[in-house]
DNA sequence: ACGATGCTGGACTATGTGTCCGAGATTGGA
DNA sequence: TCCAATCTCGGACACATAGTCCAGCATCGT
C-alpha cells in the first residue's frame, strides 16, 4: 500500500550521500568532487550510487532543486500588507541563509557549482519581476530587464559575499544594506525617467 | 640575440590554439571543452599543446589573463579630470565588450568558465574600492566591503546580461542605466548613513 | 646550407565515468 | 518469526579524457 520511501536502506544510503556531497563541495569545491570521492566518504557502494542518481548533478538538483524554490515561497511574503513593502525576500532569505549557513555555503557560496546558482538566479528574477511590474508601470521591456538583472546581480552579490566570509554583520543589517543600495537607483530609474533612457525596440 | 618568441610555427600554435578554444567555449562552453576538441579543431598534435601549456587553464589564462587588467588599466580614465565623475571604468569598459563581442562573450559571457571572470571581477574589485576610497570619507571597513561588493556584482551582472543578449541597447545606454541604478543608493549608503548601517567590529 | 628548435603521431599510464550482474544482507509485511 | 522483495555490495568491463614520453620529420632563423 506504501509506495513511498519506506525502507530504511534507501533512507540512509540517499541522506549519507547528500551529506558526503555537501561536505566534500565544502572542502574542494563542487566541480572538483567526484563520485568516488562521494561514495568513499558516504561508505556506499559505487553501484549503489547509480541506483539512485545518473550522476553528480542529479544527487545535487534530487536533493536540492526544490530548495530555493522553497526558500522563495518562504520569502514571498504575505500579500496582506497590501504588498506596501518590496523584495519582502530579502529579509528572509537571509535569516534563512544565516540558520543554514553551511548548507546555503555549499549551495551558493563561492565553491558551489552553477546548478543550484543559476537556479536561485531564475527564482529570484521572476520574483523581482512580478514585484516591480506590481509596483511600478513601466512601458518599456528592456529597462524592466535591466532593472531585475540589475537587483538580482546585486542581492546576490551581497549575499554570497556574506556566506563566503567570516562578518559580524547580522542579517537584518544585510538586508538593511541591500535595501538602501537598492531602492534609490530603482525608484529613480524606472519611475523617473520611463523614456529615453532605454530603447524602446 | 633575440630571446622573444620569434618562431613563426610558435606563434602560428599558439593562435591556432587559442583561436579554437574561443569558438569551443561559444559552441559548448568552457567546462565542455577538452584538449581533444582544441587540438582538433586547432589542428594541432596533442604533444604539441602540452608542449606550450600544462592544462586548459593555462592556455586561457596565457591568451587572456592580462586582458582584464588591460581592460581595467584603458578604463581607468584619466585622472586629470580631478576625478570628477565616478566608476569611468563603466562606459570605457561597455564599448570594449561591444567592440569584440565575442571574445567577451567566451571570455566573462554565461558559457565561459570562472577563470577570467573571477579575475576580471578582482580586477574591478581594486578599482572601484580606489575610487570609492578617494570620494568618500569611509570609516567603516564593513560598509565599504559591501559597498564594493555591490557595485560590481551589479557592474558584472549589467554586462554579461547585455553580451548574451542580443539587445539594441547601446554601450553608453547601458553605462547611463548603470550610473542611475547605482549612483543614488551608493552616495546615501556611504555619505548619509556612515554610522549605524554596518557594525564597527 | 645547416644546426637548432618545433611539430607529429603513437604508445603508454592514470583517473574518472557509467554499466552490469551475481551473491549476500536487510527490510517490511504476513 | 519467517520469507519474498528489494536493496547493497564489490568487482569486472568498456569507454573517455588527461598527461607523459620519444623518435623521426619539418620548419625556422641565421
Amino acid at each position: 500500500m506504501n509506495r513511498e520511501r519506506s525502507d530504511r536502506r534507501v533512507t540512509r544510503t540517499r541522506r549519507a550521500l547528500r551529506d558526503a556531497l555537501i561536505g566534500l563541495i565544502l572542502d574542494k569545491g563542487y566541480d572538483a568532487v567526484t563520485v568516488g570521492d562521494i561514495v568513499d566518504r558516504a561508505d556506499v557502494g559505487r553501484s549503489t550510487f547509480y541506483a539512485h542518481f545518473v550522476d553528480k548533478d542529479a544527487l545535487l538538483l534530487g536533493g536540492f532543486s526544490d530548495l530555493p524554490t522553497l526558500w522563495a515561497e518562504e520569502s514571498r511574503g504575505s500579500d496582506v500588507d497590501g504588498g506596501a513593502i518590496p523584495f519582502t525576500f530579502s529579509l528572509k532569505m537571509f535569516r534563512h541563509a544565516d540558520e543554514e549557513r553551511r548548507l546555503f555555503r555549499a549551495l551558493v557560496g563561492q565553491r558551489s557549482g552553477t546548478l543550484v546558482q543559476h537556479q536561485l538566479d531564475q527564482v529570484l528574477s521572476d520574483l523581482v519581476r512580478a514585484d516591480l511590474e506590481r509596483r511600478h508601470a513601466v512601458g518599456d521591456a528592456h529597462a524592466l530587464d535591466v532593472a531585475v538583472r540589475f537587483i538580482v546581480s546585486a542581492y546576490v552579490g551581497l549575499l554570497t559575499w556574506w556566506l563566503d566570509h567570516p562578518t559580524p554583520a547580522t542579517p537584518e543589517e544585510m538586508d538593511r544594506a541591500f535595501r538602501a543600495l537598492v531602492l534609490p537607483g530603482i525608484t529613480g530609474f524606472l519611475d523617473e525617467a520611463p523614456r529615453g533612457t532605454m530603447p524602446t525596440t
